[in-house]
DNA sequence: CTTAAGTTTCAGAAATTTCTGAAAATTGTA
DNA sequence: TACAATTTTCAGAAATTTCTGAAACTTAAG
């Protein structure tokens, strides 16, 4: 387990960037091994590498699990448990994208939907309810996006990304062909 | 300043979420406060409302400034400084989109660039580095899209996160109109 | 220049998160 | 069943992040 100063420097970035990306060093640091390194890794493998303890690579691997981004293996008369990453960088992408979606979203819109159920008993409620209608309206439709995106298929995925400024064409081009000028959907 | 059952149900939450939105638990409370709130407060209506320490809104404010989500007023006959969320919800969610593009995806993007450049001196990097590659393009692709969305018009964005699965259909027609039945962009 | 109102800074305290390592639990094999 | 290999747990240590509050700084006005 010797890691090319290239491997090197993916892993040590992927470490400082977890934060950003919804969980703390150790566990990037192993998501990128585990991403880039060719073969199922074992625990004992991890922690050598990393130079963190076994315990921690115990943790770390039930987060991974948790976001499902990593799967087990077994080699044949090895007992140990192998990881590699779950699919394609795709796969993982998307999955991230769900995982995110759910822990980013769902509490929220959750909360503001329990805040919509009251009546407000003055104006300045009235006025806070408003607001939080506005954001509950936009939240709700973000999810539903977020949605929309993570059913596509591959291929429309990418069409779609890589449309660019044709997605206002496209969008004029529908409404010319189903709704008019000027009313939306 | 009194904050409702509502309000405060508000801000708390936000605090909680705040850490998942790239913030710290004070700055999101001063934030949904900011946001929920009709008139501009100031630093000291701020940390009397959250029951925080007068420097901790000072840095607060500071790091809300660095995002772009609050602008400063001032009141006529008054040397305090006034702040508001800054714009409707959705140039707020629009800013905090921005943002994080910025923060999460630059610096890899740059990070893998630069690794890209190296020559693989074996097999083993040569792996490596076509794994770097395949997320570099994903991100970039990512990125690109993002900034497509960035750009654009509120009516725009409207219509196509409404259209739900009937993103699949247009696609579709733009395919039969422009490009034959299987070629991508 | 002086003063008072207001803001920012920052060292250290407090709170929170992450990590370690030894002990407990689990698992496969004989 | 016993046992050895492996994984998991978790209490406390270490590291990191956040927060406080007093001092330093800035600014407007007399």
């Amino acid at each position: 387990m010797k890691l090319s100063s290239q491997a090197q420097a993916f892993v040590l970035h992927f470490g400082e960037m977890g934060s950003r990306w919804g969980f703390n060093r150790t566990v990037g640091q192993m998501f990128a091994l585990l991403t880039i390194h060719p073969s199922p890794l074992n625990a004992e493998q991890l922690a050598q590498a990393l130079k963190i303890s076994r315990g921690n690579v115990s943790m770390g691997l039930k987060e991974l699990q948790a976001w499902r981004l990593i799967e087990l293996h077994h080699q044949p008369g090895d007992r140990k448990d192998y990881f590699t990453a779950a699919g394609s960088i795709w796969d993982l992408a998307r999955t991230v994208f769900e995982e995110r979606r759910k822990r980013e979203l769902d509490p929220t819109l959750s909360l503001l939907r329990q805040l919509l159920l009251n009546e407000p008993q003055d104006e300045q409620e009235a006025q806070a309810q408003e607001k939080i209608q506005e954001v509950y309206s936009l939240l709700e439709l973000l999810e539903e996006f977020a949605n929309t995106l993570s059913k596509l298929e591959h291929d429309d995925l990418l069409k779609l990304m890589k449309l660019g400024s044709g997605i206002v064409k496209l969008l004029e081009l529908k409404s010319r062909l189903t709704g008019g000028t000027s009313s939306s959907d």
